[in-house]
DNA sequence: ATGAAAGCGCTAACAC
DNA sequence: GTGTTAGCGCTTTCAT
């Protein structure tokens, strides 16, 4: 009676409404969803590498279920790559309609094939492989990376470190490609003692950046492969005395909080994480409900040219 | 019979179990709540001021959960203030079994008191009032107010700015106290001009920062309440030419992630969320499993001395 | 110890 | 339209 029957009039649902209010009545969910096969939960699942890229992608989901009635059940995975087999176990016995999937998870074969085996619908966020397996939000890492790196040399620099991110994530080797492709062009050859690993996470890009600055040649520029790292080398910089964009120039990429707050503000390319996770909560309801789905949305892009880059200094 | 039964040997238990892993079997965990009327599921529920504070709260909540049973619904209320009334009815839809309260939530009586009626168990972060309504977690914020404010005076400042927190937390009021006893103990006044307005987020920081600097008598330095509102304030300094800690010196407040990946790392004082959180949600399973609970815990907090305050230039 | 049966609170199907 | 009933998958109780 109180799920919005057709045939009622407006006078009895009012009715209805107000003694059900007088009762203090609340249905029973665990009753509902045993008959309905629906729990009206979701699941957020994720990696931990980048904090304010989890905050982004929470942020995005819980805004799209506003005013839903669905609840958000987040699921923090220590390491997609080790417990890929276990996932899907626990997703069901958590009897979720279905999860947004984030990077790596949103990757991973494994996972992807025991979601459908289990019948679990999903969305993703920033897969980079099986692009058709289920719906997909993405930017163009390539393009962003080697638009960044364009920029980068463009502004007169050769000597150009790298700071990888996770080597689980897809879109680390893409980042990569997207460099290259922009040193190619430039004729800038890419000396592997150059590229630094890194985990997307502050204390590797500071950690890389240290070994950086402690070797003999110094670059003129670094780029790192996420916001957070590249904030942790700007760190690394001070402590080795270089002012940031004079010495050195450090750009990021993602256009996390973290980017806006530090001085100088970070250069970096904005992926628009908010944006994807609603997208990706949009196309998780729409299957739920039976709606056409979007089976790929690949969201823009854009370089974003603030301070912590400049000339070299020697064409200063 | 997969419950662990008393009276079953192993040698039964390990074939039953091997048969479901075969049968793929997973029990319903609806019909199991329905009997049991226990969802195994704990909401966390929180407003949104500071993402740093949100993000180590939930970590330290999704730490005590990892090898529990229980799943963690995410709960953002946009105004507790404005929504108060309706929080317990959407709890007791969501059919959770507990709740851990972050602040402005654990302070309201509104909530409390209905979360009582509906006999949904909590357990409390940062309350400053009611403190026997339900298990908290607390620092001193009054004390731990009064040493930054006490390190500050005692480096030389006398002109001394504040930008408070979001006047809807109880803690902003605590942490003022705090200022204050410093301020008279140190036999400084504290004129009104001095005390800007904030909501605990990067950009009220900025703002308030930029009021300060923009006007005529510049102070040498400036208390924030929390660790975002500080780094906004460095922010706002860097706007204006001024150097920190040389020309102003900032304090925080927290010891979020942001006050050490700033340049200069930012003088604050640590307030242990991801502890508190982790306590929070022992104390809510302890509630859920009929455990002895402690009723409350008070947290130790310590004074962080980094870079960004020193003896203002005239004395220096 | 083992098995049968009742019932948790709801929805949906079907008769009236 | 309105009332009745079966049954969702499990746990628990009560016979056996």
């Amino acid at each position: 009676m109180l799920n919005d029957e057709p045939h009622v009039s407006p006078a009895v649902k009012q009715r209805v409404r107000e003694a059900a209010d007088a009762l203090d009545y609340h249905p029973n969910v665990f009753a509902q969803a045993l008959v309905r096969r629906k729990s009206n939960m979701i699941g957020l699942i994720y990696e931990n590498p980048s904090p304010s890229y989890v905050v982004e992608l929470q942020r995005g989901v819980l805004e799209r279920l506003t005013g839903e009635r669905y609840k958000l059940v987040v699921i923090p995975i220590r390491s997609v790559q080790e417990h890929a087999g276990e996932v899907v176990g626990m997703l069901r016995s958590a009897a979720l309609d279905g999860v947004v999937l984030a990077p790596p998870a949103s990757d991973n074969p494994i996972i992807l094939n025991q979601l459908k085996d289990a019948r679990i619908l999903c969305a993703r966020i920033a897969p980079t492989r099986l692009l058709d397996a289920a719906p997909s939000n993405l930017i163009d890492d390539v393009a962003a990376a080697r638009e960044i790196a364009d920029y980068v040399i463009g502004l007169g620099h050769r000597e150009i470190a790298i700071i990888r991110g996770d080597p689980t994530h897809a879109s680390t080797e893409a980042r990569m490609l997207g460099y290259m492709q922009a040193f190619s062009k430039a004729d800038i050859e890419l000396r592997l003692e150059r590229i630094e690993p890194g985990l997307f996470t502050f204390d590797s890009g500071l950690a890389a950046a240290r070994d950086i600055f402690a070797r003999g040649d110094r670059p003129t520029a670094i780029l790192a492969q996420n916001d957070d790292m590249a904030v942790g080398a700007m760190m690394a910089a001070r402590e080795f005395g270089l002012s940031i964009p004079d010495d050195v120039s450090v750009v990021g990429f993602d256009d996390s909080e973290v980017s806006r707050i530090t001085w100088p503000r970070l250069t970096t390319v904005r992926q628009p994480v908010f944006e994807m996770a609603i997208a990706a909560t949009e196309m998780l309801i729409a299957q739920l409900e039976d709606r056409d789905v979007m089976a790929r949305i690949t969201h823009p892009h854009e370089l974003l040219i603030r301070e912590s880059a400049a000339p070299p200094r020697s064409l200063g």
